[in-house]
RNA sequence: GUGGCCGUAGCUCAUCAGGUAGAGCACCGGAUUGUGGCUCCGGAGGUGGCGGGUUCGAGACCCGUCGGCCACCCCA
């Protein structure tokens, strides 16, 4: 039994992960820069105002997730729950926007939930975010280039991108109005969630999973009624670029975010492969943000993936993509000359070859137990060191795995070792 | 915060009317002298999450607690 865990919620990402996530890291670092965005990398610890006053006071992430705590001279502290206030303040205080800025970062973000498949209270994701362009232009290459990201991983078959407008903060002032005038006649049979949502946030009433709730909605207000005829050509102009390039979507006018900053654009990857925690990447256009936190009127859109989440997809596919590195020499050597050999050996092979990876036994043992970690290490040769070869100047070289028993090993001067091994390394690719 | 299911070796799991624990995989060693993969033999490894209760006796029953998973909620 062990005596400490992990921090619920916090998970450790163990070795055998690694490689899918460096994998998954790899390609969305390519894709982003194939699309001209730069990475900015941020603190984890910001005051915890930027986010009551970027994600809402009245949203559930700063009402009761977040990990606030009081620095030691008395200021509020938060882990960061999302990236984007973080970016937009990191923007605003070295005046980046000045110019067109293409951004992204990847990191953990913390937040106090219940965990469970998909969610996580340490989390990670990557956050893309474009600066100073008010054109819906930008809206659809963020949404591009996340689709191609998942082409480029083979999960595209997986998720369907949903998208829909609320507009500016009049539209939405106007369209609340409405919508709880309506629901206010429902109230005996609203779910409680949403009855207390009337108050709180009306919008989010409408991605409620409660069915009869759904139903209700059924003949409510619709937002498009609403909508300010520029955020109506904004969206317009969105659904045709979309179009133009082929990218498949589904209108959902039900689709809302939890965070306030949200205004016009707003989109959602999903998929039904991962449970109730459907949504892989998500983001929208938050033109008043960089503003309401005391920078110039910038507008600006942008989205976060999960990472756990496209981890999952990516292990659902069946073929892992990646698995771990196999060795290429592993050097089995018994006795104490025979491990100074092994060590100099290989010190000298590592300057030639420095992309490969060569395994030097370490921990002594028997040539049986040492040639077992050979075969699991994966190598495809086996150097082998003993007393009889430190004493006449030689050295066993065997090719694992090799379909012939017959000339699977041979034996050879020293000096001859490091280019017979160059040669059979290339040979093998 | 609420609810459901679960908690036995490193991992996956089993056993039993309640009588103080097993298998597979992994690990270590051996099967002729210094050599892997297959096979065979052997070994190590568990205060049965923790605490309390019922009982002559509990891993098995009850309560509590902690933890895990899933769902609500929330959201990436």
């Amino acid at each position: 039994m062990t005596q400490y865990r992990a921090i619920r919620g916090m998970n450790d990402i163990l070795p055998e992960e690694t490689p899918l996530w460096q994998y998954l890291e790899q390609q969305v670092r390519l894709l982003l820069g194939s699309y001209g965005y730069s990475e900015i990398r941020l603190p984890l610890v910001e005051q915890t105002e930027l986010f009551s006053r970027g994600i809402g006071e009245v949203t559930d992430i700063v009402e009761k997730e977040m990990y606030s705590f009081p620095d030691r001279n008395g200021d509020s502290l938060s882990l960061r729950p999302e990236g984007t206030a973080g970016c937009v303040r990191a923007v605003c205080q070295h005046s980046l926007a000045t110019v067109v800025q293409k951004l992204w970062y990847s990191g953990p973000m913390f937040r106090y939930e219940r965990p469970q498949k998909g969610r996580q209270r340490q989390f990670h994701q990557v956050g893309v975010e474009a600066f100073g362009i008010e054109s819906a232009d930008i809206d659809a290459e963020l949404i591009l280039l996340s689709a191609r990201l998942w082409k480029n991983l083979g999960i595209d078959g997986q998720l369907e991108l949903q998208l829909n407008t609320i507009g500016s903060a009049e539209t939405r002032t106007a369209y609340r109005a409405a919508l709880v005038e309506y629901l206010r006649d429902f109230e005996g049979v609203l779910d409680e969630d949403s009855v207390r949502r009337l108050d709180t946030n009306p919008l989010r009433i409408l991605d409620s999973k409660n069915r009869s709730t759904q139903r209700l909605l059924d003949n409510a207000p619709a937002l498009l009624d609403y909508l300010d005829t520029s955020s109506a050509e904004h969206f317009q102009q969105l659904q045709e670029l979309l179009r133009a390039v082929g990218l498949d979507f589904t209108l959902n006018q039900r689709l809302v975010r939890g965070l306030d900053y949200y205004n016009r654009t707003v989109f959602e990857w999903v998929t039904d492969a991962l449970g109730a925690q459907g949504t892989v990447c998500a983001g929208g256009r938050y033109d008043s943000l960089v503003q309401q936190l005391g920078g110039k009127a910038t507008p600006a859109a942008g989205f976060a993936m999960g990472m756990e989440r496209l981890v999952l997809l990516l292990q659902g596919l069946g073929d892992a993509p990646v698995t771990a590195n196999p060795a290429d020499v592993y050097f089995v050597a018994a006795g104490e000359g025979a491990q100074k050999l092994a060590f100099q050996i290989a010190e000298q092979l590592r300057d030639q070859l420095p992309e490969r990876q060569l395994l030097v036994h370490c921990g002594g043992g028997s040539f049986k137990s040492q040639m077992k970690k050979a075969d699991k290490s994966g190598a495809s040769l086996a150097v082998i060191l003993g007393d009889q070869e430190v004493s006449d100047g030689t050295a066993g070289l065997k090719k694992m795995r090799h379909a012939d028993a017959q000339g699977r090993q041979q034996t050879l001067l020293q000096s001859e070792l490091a280019g017979q091994i160059c040669e059979l390394l290339k040979q093998e690719g």
